[in-house]
DNA sequence: ATAAAAATAGTAAACGTTTACTATTTTAAA
DNA sequence: TTTAAAATAGTAAACGTTTACTATTTTTAT
């Protein structure tokens, strides 16, 4: 069997308690008591249980963090921020990947309060969940934060970068550039998707732009496929249609118009302009390079790492919010319309 | 306070055990009875504290993975394949990036340990704690298995792709296409490098065509760098280099290669052909399309959870070894030698 | 109807810690 | 010295489950 303090106590003839105190350095222990326990420990090599110490505790060093998928490295780069402050602190990261699901991810929440987590950090919560007072309640028992969703509960915190600010850089900046029809391209459940669709629509009605047909919706699916999916929701669409610029809700999505239009031969910028949204690492190789939105994803992750850890660390659970600005990086994807 | 099952066995009016009995469905209970704690339940909200429970099985249903990285795709495409299996089987995965480093790599898995976890997955172990008896300790105490490590511990399972015969893979197509002047582009610490480097070596020395200068370590570093690491150091070397093919471990050096060509105004495969490995969703982006050496990342990580999985709910402790076949996957980086 | 067997339910210990409370030892003050 | 105060150590309860063991109830066989 696993050594334990009893065997600790037992060998350096103190007792448990006196044991726990040396292990925890929150109570004062005569010196030569503690370096007898100590090397007792040392001699046995005694590492305390967790699970009964945290459980003794009633809360646990754990950290639960939800991602729509693994595959996006979108999602990777935020992690990498969160990761960063988290292992400082010497919490241990729980992951769990909701398939873009609500009742997945649900279950992933569920298991991460039986669990006693510290906190929660969903990046990107699902519509639907959002929808009613599931992520209430549990913001009511446990610090919660939210990357990249925001508004639509006011009592929970988020780190977000301005996707309505971004989405309207990206727009903006094609509409410089003398497109008028311009497709609108995102995938399901996500208020990514929902605040950039609403800029969109909100810009292109205000100058009677607005064409229902030019926005497509890839549904969902795993995103390990999204390139996919769109490349063939494209090759279906571009043909028949008059656009001559694309706005991609994220740079996966971009990549599959880009490939698209390998296979049907159209010429990018000189034929159709594209702009996508995160900047991640695959838009720099995107051949031509992709003109992009650039959000921080390390800051984002990071930054929610911070809000959880203030909260975890203090008693005051008032919400906060925190909105990342964006650029536009301007690479090679984009041209003058030439319509 | 969160409600117990000591506040459903009182408003039942039945035993703490026999609810227990009715949650785990391990033992006989009367329908009527049952419905009753059940309907209680339900109406209390009750959910069993996992962490007491955990704590009392002395087990825990996490599993624990280390990664040394969570950035290179590779790693996101293995964990992909792990996270199936288990969210199937209701495990919870907790994350652990070592950042390949051996201390941080020591700590994780301590950690993870001390949590009672019910198995470790580590890809891509660091090979300073593979030199040591640190990991056959930990085997013995826990199911492990390894990704990508292979041979250095006997009674260590592993799932793994064939890194000696995928080097020579990508070798001799390189030979093939008449290269003599093969640089070998490697980093730290991993027991993949080692092998890759091995069959580097036996191939080049056996036909004399070694060059000492035509290794190049690219060292360590987080492995967000590693593109632009790999580009620095190229950028270096290949000026007053006679190299005209290069063989880079994995993709991402390779990308940084293609990088340092563009820069050096070098073409791709008419001056200088590369082959990279693991066939990243990037190597498809990258122009040209890279030739590289696929390994099936899904598969990998499936087939470790899967051993892992069976090592847990077994006592038969006795190490499996799963070797996986490799591909070369021939695109556009790669063209016959002009020298 | 009774005894034995089977089914169901209850009691209490155990898991490995932490900590409030109490007891003892040491130090300081008188 | 003696006594009070401070420092240190010990005792035992608590955290929320599971489960071996025991007790009770129900069923079956006679």
């Amino acid at each position: 069997m696993k050594t334990t303090i009893v065997d600790v106590a037992k060998k350096a003839k103190v007792s448990i308690a006196t044991v726990s105190r040396v292990i925890n350095g929150n109570y004062p222990v005569k010196e030569a008591t503690r370096e007898k326990v100590l090397a007792v420990i040392r001699s046995l090599k005694y590492v305390p249980n967790m699970q009964a110490r945290e459980f003794n505790r009633q809360k646990s060093t754990i950290v639960g963090v939800v991602v729509p998928s693994i595959y996006n490295m979108f999602f990777a780069e935020v992690m990498n921020g969160v990761e960063e402050h988290f292992t400082n602190e010497s919490y241990s990261l729980m992951l769990c990947c909701s398939k873009n699901d609500s009742k997945l991810e649900m279950r992933c929440i569920n298991d991460f309060m039986a669990r006693n987590v510290s906190g929660i950090i969903v990046v990107s919560p699902h519509t639907e969940n959002l929808q009613n007072t599931f992520y209430e309640r549990i913001a009511r028992q446990i610090p919660l934060v939210f990357i990249n969703s925001y508004e639509k509960h006011p009592n929970i915190s988020y780190v977000s970068n301005d996707q309505d600010a971004g989405a309207r850089l990206a727009i903006n900046y094609l509409l410089e550039h003398k497109h008028r029809d311009i497709l609108f391209i995102r995938g399901e459940h996500s208020d990514s998707y929902d605040i950039k669709e609403q800029a969109y629509v909100d810009i292109m009605k205000r100058r009677h732009y607005f064409h229902e047909k030019h926005m497509i919706n890839i549904g969902d699916g795993n995103s390990n496929e999204t390139v996919d999916n769109t490349m063939q929701k494209v090759l279906e669409i571009l043909p028949s249609s008059e656009a001559t610029a694309v706005f991609a809700c994220n740079d996966l999505m971009a990549a599959g118009v880009v490939n698209a239009c390998k296979k049907l031969n159209i010429a990018i910028p000189e034929e159709l302009s594209i702009v996508g949204y995160d900047n991640i690492a695959l838009s720099r190789f995107i051949e031509p390079k992709l003109t992009t939105v650039e959000q921080n994803m390390f800051l984002l992750g990071s930054q929610a790492a911070q809000l959880l850890l203030e909260k975890i660390n203090s008693d005051n659970q008032s919400s906060k919010r925190i909105m990342l600005e964006n650029s536009l990086v301007e690479r090679e994807s984009v041209g003058v319309c030439s319509r």
